[in-house]
DNA sequence: TCTGGGGTCCTAGGACCC
DNA sequence: TCTGGGGTCCTAGGACCC
């Protein structure tokens, strides 16, 4: 797939940048007696944690994202571990993706490790693609670490041409060439394509894209609705959707915090200061974004395949936790029976008036929203709700609970990582 | 003593209105 | 005398992604 840079490319050029083993390889960067060591980034084995991120040197040993902590340790048992540090992951983040700006505006983050660019010659450069990626390939190593590089005509390409190899790959799939390779490949390797939707393809005798490029885009929509006509166009290398630059950032829908529990809750009293406890750092949350809406959901897990529920819409848009945890805790009485244990508690904010996101300064008093028909209970509610904002800003989200929620602040919600990498 | 947390999008059924 | 059909909103759940 080499190709010498002299000869022009025809058509778009689209390429996805991945940060290999992201998070483990800022821990090696930062701790340099790490490097060449296996390092996972994770939950603990003895809270019910995953891996976030697992170093190639843990790799080895069968170690992978989304793999339970219990089962990591037993694989690889020397394996430093460490729940990471995200602020330091964002700060590194930003570096790329400026450096991924500097060569296009055509930039589409799709997660902290992970961004499309748009380099196809005429528009904004006239240089190869190729030579670019090679060049975002260095710079960004000066960073000290590293990324792999899929370049195609299309995102559906450069996705899966960045998976190929890896770390510090940069795989070129050449226009015109797209339909052969992806021909081969399992269904499982375009995105989109899940555990359930690769049961239903296989049972109609669809394994490989090129057997999916081949169905009737129409017969597809009657099993799989609108996704299905579109999953055919892309396995056949045929996807037209562009990246989409950054002056047009997403619009938040919902904002949620959930928690799993190191041990199920029986009783009412702990679900009403679970509900509690993730409705303050929901809350915070949506100050932080200078958001309020009007649906509360509440969501509750009993086992690991068994999560329900329960939805119900505001009079008035919110972001105060009062009053929104409040309906929460109304809700766990559709969802919950005394006695049922439950593994993880969540409370998610949605219903967003589009016009509306406001940033408020965390030290900000918030004069001007002071809503008139404030009873003054709620107001000194709300006052106390964002003077926890700032203490949470300063100290973090442990710093402080209400005192119903004393119990878990040690029991779970390690401030592990928040996101995580390389599925 | 077995699997996280943050999201988005889609579907489907029921209520309700005209 | 009894009953069509379209549109929209609300709610619950599932698939999927990183």
């Amino acid at each position: 797939m080499e190709q010498t840079i002299d000869i022009p490319w025809q058509g778009r050029a689209v390429g996805l940048m991945d940060l290999d083993a992201f998070f483990a390889s800022v821990e090696q960067l930062d701790h340099p007696e790490w490097r060449g060591k296996p390092v996972i980034v994770g939950g603990s084995a003895e809270r019910r944690g995953v891996v976030s991120t697992a170093s190639y040197e843990a790799r080895v040993f069968g170690v992978h994202s989304a793999m339970p902590s219990w089962q990591a340790k037993r694989l690889c048992p020397q394996a430093i571990w460490t729940h990471g540090h995200y602020a330091r992951y964002r700060e590194l983040s930003d570096k790329v993706m400026a450096i991924l700006h500097a060569q296009t505006p055509l930039v589409e983050q799709v997660s902290i490790d992970e961004a499309f660019f748009d380099v196809t010659p005429g528009r904004y450069n006239h240089e190869n693609p190729i030579a670019i990626c090679r060049r975002i390939q260095e710079e960004v190593s000066e960073l000290g670490i590293t990324c792999s590089i899929g370049l195609g005509t299309n995102k559906t390409v450069a996705k899966i041409a960045s998976e190929r190899q890896k770390p510090r790959g940069l795989t070129i799939v050449l226009p015109g060439t797209e339909a052969s390779f992806l021909a081969p490949l399992p269904v499982r390797a375009m995105s989109g394509i899940g555990s359930a939707s690769e049961k239903r393809l296989s049972e109609m005798g669809i394994h490989t894209l090129g057997q999916l490029a081949e169905r009737d885009p129409e017969q597809m929509r009657s099993i799989f609705g609108v996704s299905g006509p579109r999953m055919v166009a892309r396995a056949a290398g045929l996807e037209q959707s562009r990246v989409r630059d950054a002056e047009e950032p997403d619009e938040v829908k919902s904002v949620s915090n959930e928690r799993t529990f190191a041990h199920d809750l029986k009783t009412r009293e702990e679900l009403v200061a679970a509900i509690g406890h993730v409705s303050a750092l929901t809350g915070t949350r949506l100050r932080r974004k200078g958001l309020t809406g009007t649906q509360v959901t509440l969501k509750l897990k009993f086992d690991i395949r068994h999560t329900h529920t329960a939805q119900r819409q505001l009079d008035e848009p919110t972001d105060d936790e009062h009053v929104f945890g409040a309906v929460a805790v109304k809700l766990l009485n559709s969802l919950w029976r005394e006695g049922t244990g439950v593994r993880l508690v969540g409370v998610a904010v949605s219903g967003f008036d589009g016009a509306r996101p406001r940033q408020l300064g965390l030290f900000d008093e918030d004069e001007d929203t002071e809503p008139q028909e404030a009873t003054p209970p709620q107001r000194d509610l709300r006052a106390l709700s964002i003077a926890t904002d700032n203490i949470r800003a300063r100290f973090g989200n442990d710093a402080l609970s209400y005192g119903r929620d004393l119990r878990f602040r040690h029991t779970e919600s390690d401030t592990a990582p928040k996101d995580k990498r390389d599925f």
